[in-house]
DNA sequence: AAAAATAAAACGAGCGCTCGTTTTTTATTG
DNA sequence: CAATAAAAAACGAGCGCTCGTTTTATTTTT
């Protein structure tokens, strides 16, 4: 067990985070039923989201073990438990069903962050809470963020555009409250672009290498805390502590 | 042009860094002929490493771009101008190409990190020279390594699991380097391993999202400068510089 | 002359996808 | 309420194609 960062944060955040944001499984694809009737053939919702559940989330645990292209529908069919013919009322081609995943997460994302950022906070304040709902969300959605990461190859070139925009969202806002705390006089931030993009790199080796963080026994809400650390080392600095 | 990090270091050093460590398409496949001579069935020496740099490079190409799975070997045959049975001249299958390139990147990379991080040195220089020795050998090797991170689940079993190891070497070298800079009393690292993950976290980020850093315009150097700079606020902190 | 490579054909397995058929669920009727 | 009909959901065999792999006579390169 390694000793853990700074505990002095109530250990319940993350189960109070998981209280309200309410994500789910269900609720995901509850909306995708009802963003893509167009192209689900199936008219009753309850039948046609118990069943999207079980298309998502087998597809999530094949791919993420051995990959979207390596996994054959024929596999999907057999571990999902339901028919070839089955699976092609729920989305017509297989490229389909891999658009249909990678558009889930960039609306969460967006959606997640603005609600629990609050314009009037302090950038410290923001910062924190930035990357704390960050790393709790990819906590309750970990194979959906892992999949979009590693399959974003797999996409037309339209689609992985906006991938590539989708990806640049969270920096984009972390950017910004750098920035903003850069004015203010609180931070010490002297390349935002590249400090946002860095700490980026922090909060996705969370859900990229989940097993490692799982196998040393870290809970996200001591990860939380370190990546905090490690980020208001730099941006807290004074100016007598510059490294060089 | 974003404004770059600290630049008081010689614009050089990464063209003596590829001066010194000699890494080139061609040696790696010379030392790949040499270690799979009773899988090659080419006997001249010349002839298999300029065929082994076009496959690899080729392969590289095709699947960084889609994935390896995605790759069929008609797409190599036709892209590198080598025939199906020509290919078949060089792996046994299309499982041992994927090995014949996991295979590289790992004697390399902890080759030149032992190379270059002398035990003498103070454990600050020690962790600058790890950072940006990682660095550079990534910039220099990018496919290689992009490939080895993405297509690791292709891996069987056995394999992966070699991949896995590979991956924490570095961690260990890094989380050796600041356990020795804490106990000299230089360091302020309260947990090694996280730090260190969280550094392998940034050194990866350059060589898993080089289009975003090379759209940027930032160098190697930079990047090098400015992760070394984060880091040091971090490890070189005073007491009173908890920022909690 | 020996080595390397080509070109083409072929094999068997598996792929994504289609479509006729069957089963299940729901609505209607007596 | 039971029986029937209609709608919805699901099945699974098979299509056309591609895949990785092998083989061989011939050509090209060293």
């Amino acid at each position: 067990m390694p000793h853990l960062p700074n505990m002095s944060v109530p250990a319940e955040d993350f189960d109070d985070f998981r209280k309200m944001t309410l994500l789910s499984m269900e609720e995901i694809c509850r909306d995708i039923f009802k963003e893509n009737q167009h192209r689900i053939k199936i008219k009753k919702e309850a039948v046609a989201v118990r069943n999207l559940v079980n298309i998502f989330h087998t597809t999530l645990q094949i791919s993420n073990e051995k990959g979207f292209q390596t996994m054959s529908l024929r596999d999907l069919s057999r571990v999902s438990g339901l028919s070839m013919g089955a699976l092609y009322s729920y989305f017509s081609s297989k490229d389909e069903l891999l658009e249909m995943i990678q558009n889930q997460g960039r609306r969460i994302t967006l959606k997640i962050l603005s609600q629990r950022i609050r314009a009037g906070d302090a950038p410290s304040v923001q910062l924190q809470t930035a990357i704390r709902t960050h790393l709790y969300l990819t906590e309750v959605l970990q194979p959906w963020f892992y999949f979009s990461y590693m399959e974003a190859k797999n996409l037309k070139k339209t689609h992985r555009k906006k991938a590539i925009e989708s990806d640049l969202v969270t920096e984009e806002i972390i950017r910004e409250i750098l920035e903003k705390g850069a004015e203010k006089g609180e931070f010490r931030v002297d390349h935002p672009m590249l400090t946002a993009a860095v700490i980026k790199a922090m909060l996705q080796d969370w859900y990229l290498k989940r097993w490692k963080y799982s196998g040393r026994k870290i809970p996200v809400q001591a990860y939380a805390d370190f990546i905090i650390e490690f980020v208001e080392a730099l941006v807290l600095r004074k100016s007598s502590e510059s490294s060089r």
